[in-house]
DNA sequence: GACGTAGGTCCTATGGAGGCC
DNA sequence: TGGCCTCCATAGGACCTACGT
């Protein structure tokens, strides 16, 4: 009895009630007064016994358990993934709920397992996430479970959770080109006439659309795009510097992400070429190298915590809204790219200080 | 009844037996033999109907969630506490178990709404990780549920598991003296002079007392100590642009960790001294920046994920040993130390291929 | 108006009932 | 009469709630 836990039976017995009244007065209904008195007793009682309430149980009869769950293909290793979680578990805190976390990185049964595990357990949803966000299968066996599908797609789900590529490529390379740089200008990372592979994912299309939108609407040429894949600092590199042999200097530079950006920075000085001074840089993602860099990236933001947060917001909405929900992609303006007066930076980028 | 999820009853019913003979087949109890002929029934109606057990219910029960809760400081903003969580993540998952992820980076009380969110839910243990490794207060709510620190200790709490620092801080050291680098050897990040305060953590101690025991035994002084705080990319900079204003030119550099080598590395470039050619350097960590560099860094790897793995692993073990468990630190020999001939480069560190 | 009884959520654990040789 | 095998009824575990007094 009054062993392990302290059970609604101990509060009810103290406050010399029935289980019933303290089970009502703990979960103010409404509907059906007890006697301020009683109600009381029974406040003081959980108080002095320090009570608190077996979710377990109440799971159990009432169908709910607020817990939802977390699947992702890579659950910490990059920036992105980390703030998905990050954002989906704070807003999963200030509605009371708690967040299982699975990884499926192991290999192709491992979605199964994940999702079994977290249904088992009766939660509540499911938030389904990938850093490549291509149109991911949902196992059948989630039942009736509601998902919502982050930085990913999915025939089998209706509600998504996007950064808006599009609108965020426009706005980055709007900022390059306003700034005066439409001259020698160069992609790095993907070419337009490159045939449709795994890489191009919903988001890659959306990112090039944006990036060839706005220069279009500018009416600027580039005079290269050099495909690249993985992109990697490496490849960011590698692409550059053969630019630079093959005689073409860039004065105006698309990285397809700051990796890449990275890449080309070391292959830019290796050639006595600035960046922020003889060449301007724009570049995807915010990545934590990107203050690093020296002038610091100026890059636009994948939103990662503000989409996990959207997500459970999604999921705990009994209305949950159907079709792709776009968060907006943040322009974070640093030195990478000179600009003129009456442009002023938005944001000094302090290197973060999480230090250990 | 046979409404949502499949139960017991419903298989019991198929089978024609009762749901005590489902009970027993289904977790496979020995004691106690049903007919072979009724087991195999049993097994046939859980498969055709595709029942699940439902584990909210097995909880309350059996007093057993299968259920771990990893309380973290920050959950994933660095490369660290994203080690430690993929690390329990797998050993849970070996293990049939699921993790909670709780965050404390909010606010003081968050703690303690962290473990009255897990307790609440009957978790089987709590694993309390933090990114600076402290002598942090373990609320006394926990109560009767095992909790083992991780990368932290406690006085509330006898078992944790932290980084072997004094032996890898000792391993990485004789590397560099070993390959030759005795002279003009230059620590920073902390001078021992230094009073104590709140950067001086366990492991940054340890850390300490490994390289000032290698640097002993070599009959090693150096001939810089810079103290900076914290252990930034900016700090690493400015600390060795300094001691290069100075008139002091380091041959070997001892960072204390590798985001401080990042800013050195730039400090050294601007002047045209060449890391891995001019000058000898090693660190700690082996962040994600490690490999970004040029020569790539030359670190001793925090090893995150053994840590969160065995984490687990103790706190399912019955038999959960008191004391210090000290994971060993692995080097990862790269670039940044120019080596004799008879000293091999182990560690070919390959770039991530990890790139959205 | 103020409160309790009883039945439901699903699974496990225990003691003991029935059948057969 | 006993012993053995096969199986089940029942009583929790802690909570919620429709109905009844």
């Amino acid at each position: 009895m009054a062993h392990g836990r302290v059970t609604m039976a101990d509060v009810a017995k103290l406050a010399e009630v029935s289980t019933t009244a303290v089970s009502l007065v703990l979960n103010n209904r409404q509907g059906t007064r007890l006697s301020e008195d009683a109600a009381a007793r029974v406040r003081a009682a959980a108080e002095q016994l320090g009570y608190r309430p077996n979710l377990t149980a109440r799971t159990l009869s009432t169908q709910k358990s607020h817990v939802l769950g977390f699947i992702s293909d890579q659950v910490t290793t990059d920036r992105l993934a980390s703030g998905l979680i990050r954002g989906a578990l704070q807003e999963a805190k200030r509605h009371g709920h708690v967040l299982f976390i699975a990884e499926t990185e192991s290999g192709p049964g491992a979605v199964d397992e994940a999702v079994d595990a977290l249904t088992d357990r009766q939660v509540d949803g499911i938030i389904y996430a990938a850093t490549r966000p291509h149109n991911l299968p949902v196992p059948a066996r989630v039942g009736a479970t509601p998902v919502v599908m982050l930085n990913a797609v999915s025939d089998d789900v209706p509600t998504a959770v996007l950064p808006d590529e599009s609108e965020g490529a426009r706005s980055i390379v709007d900022l390059l080109l306003n700034a005066g740089h439409t001259e020698n200008v160069v992609i790095i990372g993907r070419s337009l006439d490159q045939p449709a592979d795994e890489w191009l994912t919903v988001t890659v299309q959306r990112r090039l659309d944006g990036i060839w939108s706005a220069l279009d609407s500018h009416g600027v040429h580039p005079i290269a795009q050099v495909p690249c894949e993985p992109w990697s600092v490496r490849n960011g590199y590698q692409a550059v510097h053969d630019l630079l042999r093959a005689g073409i200097v860039p004065k105006a530079l698309i990285c397809l992400n700051d990796r890449l950006a990275f890449g080309a920075y070391r292959a830019l000085q290796e050639a006595h070429l600035r960046p922020g001074r003889d060449i301007a840089i724009v570049s995807f993602d915010d990545d934590e190298i990107a203050v690093y860099l020296d002038p610091m990236l100026t890059t636009v933001a994948a939103p990662s915590e503000e989409m996990g947060a959207l997500a459970v917001r999604l999921l705990l909405d009994d209305s949950r809204l159907p079709g792709e929900h776009l968060v907006h992609m943040p322009l974070r303006v640093r030195g990478s790219v000179p600009l003129p007066r009456d442009i002023e930076i938005e944001d000094p980028a302090v290197e973060p200080n999480w230090t250990r």
